[in-house]
DNA sequence: AACATATATATGAATAATCGAATATGCTAA
DNA sequence: TTAGCATATTCGATTATTCATATATATGTT
């Protein structure tokens, strides 16, 4: 495989590391939402959430509409809600791993 | 979802999030493999490479097993195979703007 | 024991990611 | 036009990643 084509999966990766970019395609599991209803669901930042959109949008993980005055927001690719659910199975897989892993963060704070 | 499971699964993207470790992974697709080997395949500075397995290892997505002088690396769960085999029929779907943004990386070097 | 080989780790410098605050843009309504 | 709402962008400080260099550890060999 070229080297290119590993730099493309790893900005790919890169774009789905951060929980709030993973929360946003959770909400946008199930159909499209505009900004706001997406900020609001989050509870987060306006500014926050929206800069993590931008990193979506500039890996072409999400798409936008604009409607008026919102935008839309939806996942480009069902395939990316497949490699979600995928994770999940993996995570139930090696629950006990993973608990013991993010207590060892937590207490890393 | 639980936070905690979305900084799990972040934290597993980001482990995959650079262009050394999925070729590492792809090496360690059909078993297992010295340091060495994987080494002396993607032709980089030991200690680099030992550094990328570091970051596998803690995130448990690579196992190792010593034997005598050397130690042999695997990925611990098919499902991670699975992972990139997903990732990969997303490029494949994707492949014209993927290498539209590919141009537009090489570009801003 | 001394030495070689295989692998891992520590350190520091360069680069990139993140967040909040402030500001900008674009659309709609009055 | 002005005002207001929805969303995006810029800026600067903080923190995290990455790489190369040097060093450490562990095993094997003589």
């Amino acid at each position: 495989m070229p080297d290119t084509l590993r730099r493309f999966k790893a900005e790919f990766f890169q774009a789905l590391a951060h929980p709030t970019r993973i929360a946003i395609l959770e909400q946008l599991r199930d159909g499209e939402l505009s900004a706001g209803a997406i900020i609001e669901k989050l509870g987060m930042e306006q500014a926050n959430v929206s800069q993590h959109l931008a990193v979506l949008r500039g890996k072409q993980i999400v798409v936008n509409r604009k409607a008026g005055n919102q935008v839309f927001y939806s996942v480009r690719d069902p395939l990316i809600i497949e490699v979600l659910d995928l994770m999940r199975k993996y995570f139930h897989a090696h629950l006990s791993e993973a608990l013991a892993m993010l207590e060892e963060m937590e207490a890393h704070r």
